[in-house]
DNA sequence: CATTTTATGTCAGCATTGTTGACATTACAA
DNA sequence: TTGTAATGTCAACAATGCTGACATAAAATG
């Protein structure tokens, strides 16, 4: 697992860590990962009438009380029309609750309910138990490393919405 | 269940590190970055009639050529009838080969052929860069964080269909 | 105040990709 | 010969994307 040093292009770097094979294995690492990662919620969802959509709906309106329509929009990359129909239903369900906006009446600001808020820490803690084994088998060196090439693959035009969230950790 | 952080086994070790507000931040990242690493083969397939499942078979076609059906399946994870849709259609178009297997003739092993070698390299090149600038804005360190962590993050029963396509890299 | 724009909701239709269930064919294995 | 395995296929359905069109209410603007 050692590289050893091979003079490159000019700055001494060692740029071996970037071959085609190492990026291959990073791409399919993130495919396996991410089906790990969904598989417990998937599995719960699998005792409602829901699925991935309404996982991340819940998700970001507990992660943010309040959160307008437009802002979910933003962060979720869906249309209104697909955002909609998942709303709609949790809403009738009384997982949600969609409440007018009151310094602009035109938006509605969402919230779970009591019941919402059950079904979401049933999902969070089943992905957070995955996370937390992940991270505690890797350690923390390897948890900043995690995050940083994470942060990294992330499309520009997510930044804003991704700040605005993480400034409330 | 719940862990508290404190030291484990004997080592003295900080357990901050998995704090839930981590545990989410990793949540989140997981979400973020798995979009942007699917967004640029997502692009380039609209040119074609394709989708993302026809990107899947793809990539582990020509990761493993002549992979069986089954070992196919194993690796996706999804239903025969499933991938058989999308594998019709790559063969009837001609970007897959499929040969009935010389060992065992019930078999039939999947190749691509030249046109499908063509989509598979636009869409893995795409996927490659951005890896490679995640990777490069992080270091080497980092990378080896970002593998630990995944790989600790997939789930037990696709152990051995991983370990079987890395011992190819 | 009149007009325009914004935020939201909704209907209809369609595409992709996942599912289950059933059934057929071929070929290997016991 | 009988049973099982690998593959293909038909049909129906569910979840979740999409586009386009239209409606309403409220804010913003001139």
């Amino acid at each position: 697992m050692q590289e050893r040093p091979r003079p490159s292009v000019g700055h001494g770097d060692d740029l071996l860590f970037l071959t085609d094979d190492n990026l291959l294995h990073g791409i399919e690492l993130m495919f396996f990962a991410y089906k790990g990662f969904t598989s417990d919620p998937d599995r719960i969802l699998q005792n409602y009438t829901y699925g991935r959509a309404h996982h991340r709906a819940v998700h970001f309106i507990n992660r943010q009380p309040g959160i307008t329509v437009n802002n979910l929009l933003a962060i979720l990359g869906v249309t209104k029309q697909s955002l909609n129909r998942v709303l709609r239903q949790l809403v009738d369900d009384g997982l949600v609750d969609s409440r007018v906006g009151k310094v602009d009446r035109r938006q509605r600001n969402l919230f779970l309910t009591d019941e919402g808020q059950v079904l979401e820490s049933e999902l969070s803690g089943a992905q957070r138990l995955r996370m937390r084994e992940a991270f505690k088998a890797a350690g923390p060196d390897a948890v900043r490393g995690f995050r940083s090439v994470l942060e990294n693959m992330v499309d520009a035009d997510m930044r804003k919405s991704i700040d605005r969230l993480q400034g409330k950790l």
